[in-house]
DNA sequence: TTTTAGCACTCACAAAGCGAGAGTGCTAAA
DNA sequence: TTTAGCACTCTCGCTTTGTGAGTGCTAAAA
């Protein structure tokens, strides 16, 4: 892309955020009147004229003020925003109720969601953390009734699946703890396929019960977490952009669709790519997220457990802020789980 | 109320059923023409007038047509949708899907909330199983690191809580699992406040084991359930009436705080009601329910655990079809837990 | 060469005006 | 008791019109 001036630089940014604020197109008397700027409308709109060339501003209509384009949000997220970060008294706010909530993941994800959705104020998005692939760490049977067994499997990084089971054989307490620790020792650390491999030296209810427990593990590492949480979402129909019901619909269908959401942040959030990601528009690819804009981070300690957070709003975001507390977010939540899963 | 005659109780009807479906006040000619009524509009117009006078009807302004009031959706609730129920094959077709998911309770929960939305084209909501008194069943304690001790809670009713613990003295996992074998048998069936109570001949590891399980349990008592599931949140932008954004924005704030919600269920679905319950319009007494209505039933095994499910939508709702549904879903839904459960 | 004042022009938006149509209540006849 | 007829009401959708914000261009000023 052709360079811009320092100018008109400055004027992007100002346009940006005013229009980010105003939500309605700046026009060139208002931008100086608002500003106070030391330069005459005449000379914004020259300037404007140049922004609008180089496909950074459009107009709705003419004669109507200038709105950002999709890629002049793409500009002032990479060239405006880099030093933008939380004020330090709200990081310590934020880092403080993570605190409180000591060792409960669960607590974790509502509040990461929480406080995402309130410093945005668009929807968010929590997944929750999950290990690239399925170690085994213990395995506990429990007779629940003659024929009835719950099956609880801890893996690594702290995760527990649970799943009922009625065995071809019934079985005492006393025999399926015995199974229990035997798996759990044999299996230690192990992934699906090499719990299903391990099959002789056992008792002989063993293989049902780890036919099971090898397909919960694979089951669990074909769809990463189906735990979505999100927040806010009744931040998104405040925005005016969503005033207009068949979007807003397309949004809320969008965040409910735990498929569509998860393959997006998969896709988004690859595990070479680091940092904060920022969507715009669906970027020509992301059909379904046509007007939408997502700033997603991945979190947790890679090759541990790791997962994704982020927020949902429409294009017109206040990106600096929201970027800085994705990152923010992110950041406590990898301290977390880094500190609570790694050995 | 003063009764109402045959053929009001049946204009009455015709109209709420008329007005549900077409989003419109409904006319007197218009009633006729549609259902080929061997009345006039006339006559149609007399027993309106009736109705009105009834407190079952309204005019939105003079010269439109009539609308159901809140007391005559609720006579139609009560008196008019008795027998309704789901057709037998899409009753198949819902349960065929439950068994599918044999023993996870998770995708049952998810399952029910998908269902609702579908059959009733609102939002629903569908609250886990929890014991109306948390009993502990199991304790496993599981050694991540030197000074990190996973915590895994079994009650009686299927629940898994977790934490992470931090102890005093570090444990070697021999210790910590005799630890959890001596307060799995001793704590057997015990409530919060009884596991307190055994605080003598264990390993001097326990009473802070001890005092944390009872934390976890009272924790569970006090918030039942913090889960709750939903789904269909985007039909609720459907609706004409949640084209005012206020509305909308109300009715998604209800949802998502779950507070509000748990605390709502908690009270309309006392231990002692049974069935499907109807709240119209708030009843006057749930100001934040103004203009929804909520369609909710208890389900699960009383006295073992039981959970809430419903769906919550405008007041123009498909009361029959709705509460067929949730009675069926609700009927399932206790098979499922009364049989993967009890003993 | 850059900036700015001035001016003519454009176009969305809100208010006002204006039927058309659906619906009502009332009265009197069947 | 029902119904036909009629005058009346009021919302809704349509067009009309004026206003104002905003633009682009040109020519003068810095």
């Amino acid at each position: 892309m052709p360079g811009l001036s320092n100018r008109q630089e400055f004027f992007l940014g100002l346009i940006v955020r005013e229009y980010v604020q105003a939500a309605q197109p700046v026009g060139s008397k208002t931008l100086v009147a608002r500003y106070a700027l030391d330069f005459s409308p005449a000379t914004v709109r020259n300037e404007m004229v140049a922004l609008t060339e180089a496909g950074m501003l459009r107009q709705p209509h003419t004669s109507a003020g200038r709105v950002p384009t999709d890629d002049g949000y793409r500009y002032f997220v990479q060239r405006l925003t880099a030093d933008a970060d939380l004020p330090s008294a709200e990081k310590r706010t934020i880092s403080h109720q993570f605190y409180q909530a000591q060792g409960d993941v669960d607590q974790w994800l509502r509040l990461a969601a929480s406080v995402l959705a309130q410093h945005s104020s668009v929807a968010s998005v929590v997944t929750a953390p999950s290990a690239d692939r399925s170690l085994l760490r213990h395995l506990e049977l429990i007779l629940v009734q003659a024929r009835q067994v719950q099956l609880i499997l801890v893996l690594q990084g702290g995760e527990v699946l649970q799943q009922m089971l009625s065995p071809q054989e019934p079985a005492s307490q006393d025999t399926l703890t015995r199974i229990a620790a035997q798996v759990t020792a044999r299996c230690q650390g192990a992934d699906a396929a090499a719990v299903q491999r391990v099959d002789q030296g056992l008792d002989p209810l063993a293989p049902e019960i780890l036919r099971m427990v090898a397909e919960m593990m694979r089951r669990a590492d074909r769809s990463p977490s189906p735990d979505v949480i999100y927040d806010g979402l009744s931040n998104v129909l405040n925005q005016p952009e969503f005033a207009d019901r068949e979007l807003a619909q397309r949004a809320m269908h969008l965040i409910e669709e735990h498929t569509l959401l998860s393959g997006f942040l998969a896709r988004v959030l690859a595990p070479d790519v680091d940092g904060v990601q920022v969507v715009i528009g669906g970027e020509g690819q992301w059909e379904d997220l046509r007007d939408c804009s997502m700033v997603v981070a991945r979190y947790g300690a890679p090759g541990l457990a790791t997962g994704a957070l982020g927020v949902l709003g429409p294009v017109r975001m206040a990106y600096d802020r929201t970027i800085s507390a994705v990152r923010y977010v992110a950041t406590v939540m990898s301290e977390l789980v880094t500190e609570a899963f790694s050995e």
